[in-house]
DNA sequence: CACTTTACTTGCATTTTGCAAGTGATATAA
DNA sequence: TTATATCACTTGCAAAATGCAAGTAAAGTG
């Protein structure tokens, strides 16, 4: 993947896609957002069966473009908790503009209840998510 | 690149990113959408230089999943004109909602008067696109 | 009829991905 | 205290995708 400081142009979708065109970054979010993944080990845990160099390579990026932060948890010093900062969240309309698109064209296992209301209450639905995760200093 | 048919999960941004999941793909319907590209050559003018044989490639898949639709040049018959599917034109949300959030957070090149646009009237914004591209048959 | 243009394709080097098997730090059970 | 398990990775290597440069066939141009 391209590195941060090297960009092919200045246009803004070419940025996004830097940071996130690929086919695990969204994926790792989703999990986060919508499934409340906190750990490597809930990440490994989804459908896709993500591989572990490439999950932690991601969360790396993740971490360095400033979408997710981690801390160690205070229970376990094994244990880092990943959680989306603000600029994390904010790609929330991305994941469920891309999720209704899916659900649209193809073959899904989309929940009809979940596209409803997001296609109903679109703003209800993020802000819904949104108060999930309590603000934070460095979020 | 994954092939239509063999899918990780069900899950429907898992399958949005199989089929645009990558930096080329949004990129080429940026341009057929915003700049109006309609040739092979077209995109290959872009700033972000895309090598032919991935072009041909995503200009390939993009027909095949039926996001794009191409035509011989009724003028020069050397000529293939692309255009966006009802489909294609659909994945404008999530163009627009990759370009403001990159916008808010990335040092982009994206016109402020655009920007407010797309964020103040994000529904005109979206119709005035699709406007452009008058119904067809196989769209 | 030579020359150019268009939309690709081909061959090959480089980069990224994916798989399986570690590794070190920490926790837990005996 | 020691053995074992768990957690978040890392490493090595094969396979796939990408990127570059050069080529090609079909069609248009002077």
């Amino acid at each position: 993947m391209t590195p941060d400081c090297v960009r092919r142009s200045s246009c803004p979708l070419s940025i996004a896609l830097e940071i996130f065109g690929d086919k695990w970054t969204l994926l790792i979010l989703r999990d986060l957002l919508f499934k409340r993944a906190t750990t490597f080990k809930d990440f490994q845990a989804s459908d896709e069966q993500i591989a572990s160099n490439i999950l932690a390579d991601r969360l790396s990026r993740l971490s360095t473009a400033g979408i997710v932060a981690s801390d160690r948890s205070p229970d376990d010093a094994r244990v880092i908790l990943y959680r989306p900062t603000t600029k994390g969240l904010d790609l929330l309309p991305v994941l469920v503009e891309a999720i209704l698109w899916a659900a649209r064209y193809e073959k899904t296992a989309a929940p009809a209840k979940i596209l409803k209301r997001m296609r109903e209450d679109r703003e209800g639905f993020i802000q819904a998510i949104r108060q999930q995760f309590p603000p934070r200093s460095e979020s």
